[in-house]
DNA sequence: CGGTATCCAAAAGGATACTG
DNA sequence: CAGTATCCTTTTGGATACCG
């Protein structure tokens, strides 16, 4: 287990700046949000987010469980069968992460003009 | 200009996610939330938040103002003064990046309860 | 002061192969 | 199915030097 892994390290910064970034990394974003409509299995997850790899899945799932965001829960069968679903925790910040994703939808067309317009304006 | 910049390339994914990473990319959560209160110049902003090069506080703050979000308003004075604000729209996506750094704020401490728990549940 | 250009190190991220 | 492990590429980000 020697792979770069923002679990670990990042030691050399303060804890807000961390929670915050596992929130709002790109992956969390999208997990948070889809599994604030229902719980999904890991591979619904994957079709749900789309183009994201299993290795960042992965990572992304449990940097949430162990922020204590996710809940992770193994049903000992086989084929393995494991749902994810959000904490209490994990509601609350997915509350805060949808308005962000709503407010994106809501403004996205003035974004792309606003960029049209700057690209232009030196072009 | 063949440095790796995400104001260009990226034409690989839809616009919405685009928005979205860059309204909470690492600098640009920080960058909305000090903008919020008062315009900065570009050196207050650097210590305002701390830690961040000159290479991405510039990087940031021009991925901003293409989107839209941020106003900049260079001076013609010597020495060069350059005040950097929020726009309408900037505004209104601060005040959804604030919500998330507020909620942050007050759960901080439970992430790092639930943290600790986990780490020991596996050692 | 407020940048840009360049180079380099570190981290993120994807592809593939493999496992219980 | 739900991951791990490994290797490799791409992106991010810092340091430094320089410029108007």
């Amino acid at each position: 287990m020697a792979v770069s892994n923002w679990n670990q390290g990042a030691e050399d910064m303060c804890p807000y700046r961390l929670v915050l970034e596992h929130v709002t990394s790109r992956w969390g974003v999208l997990v948070l949000i889809a599994l604030e409509g229902r719980s999904h299995r890991f591979s619904e997850l994957r079709r749900a987010i789309g183009r994201v790899s299993e290795k960042m899945l992965t990572q992304t799932l449990q940097t949430l469980e162990r922020d204590g965001l996710v809940h992770r829960d193994a049903k000992p069968v086989i084929p393995p069968r494991v749902d994810y679903s959000l904490t209490e925790l994990g509601r609350e910040a997915a509350a805060q992460v949808r308005g962000l994703a709503a407010w994106t939808e809501r403004r996205m067309a003035d974004v792309q003009k606003a960029r049209t317009a700057y690209d232009e304006a030196r072009s």
